[in-house]
DNA sequence: TTTATTTCCATAAATTCCCATGTAATACCT
DNA sequence: AGGTATTACATGGGAATTTATGGAAATAAA
């Protein structure tokens, strides 16, 4: 299993929209990045469509592969297909991590999520999120609320266990 | 069954938040990461997520290879799934274990459980735990309290058997 | 030729690396 | 068994690097 992203951390988002990405998710885009060797500055993939979702989400190369052969994998032409194709080669591009270990936010991207002077990035396992921190905070609580509202236990682990929770979700 | 963590003991922490890991738990750490060898140090996971949670989880490689591939099988974009993703990617981070047995604290992980100088490490089987002392040790009393009440014996051991709970507690 | 995008340089703070010491635990020798 | 050498542990200090961040100059685009 490759390595995976893991912790969360606050960045200042300059008039420019560069903003530092976080030097442990670096080591794992790196590693995620079959072209990159010591020296070099890693690639990712940046995901910003679904209109609602108010996150970017960034992605190694490698686990960007892993997606696109899914992708590949249905029928050509089909809805599915074409949706997935939309959000993942449409609505992404490919950036290159700079020298100082930042990355380019352009005004576009920051306006959808609502960014102005700071960015925090989240680990979710094979990739991360890149939010607004107020909204992201709000985010947080909701899923805590229903966490509170869902376990009979204080330890958020019994979640991997169906026999904790007061109802099963789908 | 890998080699679990027992004891439990107490490290001073430093300026800088190094901390010496009990000698015994690195035994453990080194067996359950899979790229370990002789000569090498081992890596493992903290989690400090769950707002109320007042201590850091330690996770060997293998165990939370499980817990992230448990996490993996439920439906992405559940509920269920990004509240597990929030507490167990989002909020942890991998570790190195350093040359002289030490990991470090930021300065963030020790203010979230009241750590100052001293911190106490606790197995809990398969995991363990980190406190700031006095923490603990009201934890401890907790529980004893909670063990004298509920059960009929003076034996704990009668904690694995429901029948001999006055009430039985899932 | 104004606006936006890269490059390049600069710096303070945080983090890691390297070395040192006292003490406890263990191995070794006679 | 007694004493000594050796190794493992816990902890501390300072030097060397890495990070995060800002600004100016050079390029490209509109």
């Amino acid at each position: 299993m490759a390595r995976r992203f893991r912790g969360e951390s606050i960045h200042k988002v300059d008039g420019k929209g560069r903003v530092s990405i976080p030097a442990p998710f670096r080591r794992v885009l790196e590693e995620g990045d079959p072209d990159w060797t010591d020296g070099l500055n890693p690639n990712l993939v940046l995901v910003y469509g679904g209109k609602s979702r108010d996150y970017i989400e960034g992605y190694t190369m490698d686990s960007m592969d892993d997606v696109d052969e899914q992708i590949s994998a249905l029928p050509r032409g089909s809805r599915r297909r074409r949706a997935l194709e939309l959000m993942f080669s449409g609505q992404s591009l490919q950036v290159v991590v700079d020298e100082t270990g930042r990355l380019v936010l352009s005004l576009k991207l920051r306006d959808k999520i609502g960014i102005k002077s700071e960015a925090i990035f989240v680990a979710t396992g094979d990739t991360f999120q890149i939010w607004e921190p107020s909204a992201y905070e709000i985010y947080v609580e909701t899923l805590e609320g229903w966490i509170d509202g869902e376990v009979e236990d204080i330890d958020p682990l019994t979640l991997l266990d169906d026999t904790s929770l007061r109802r099963v979700e789908r």
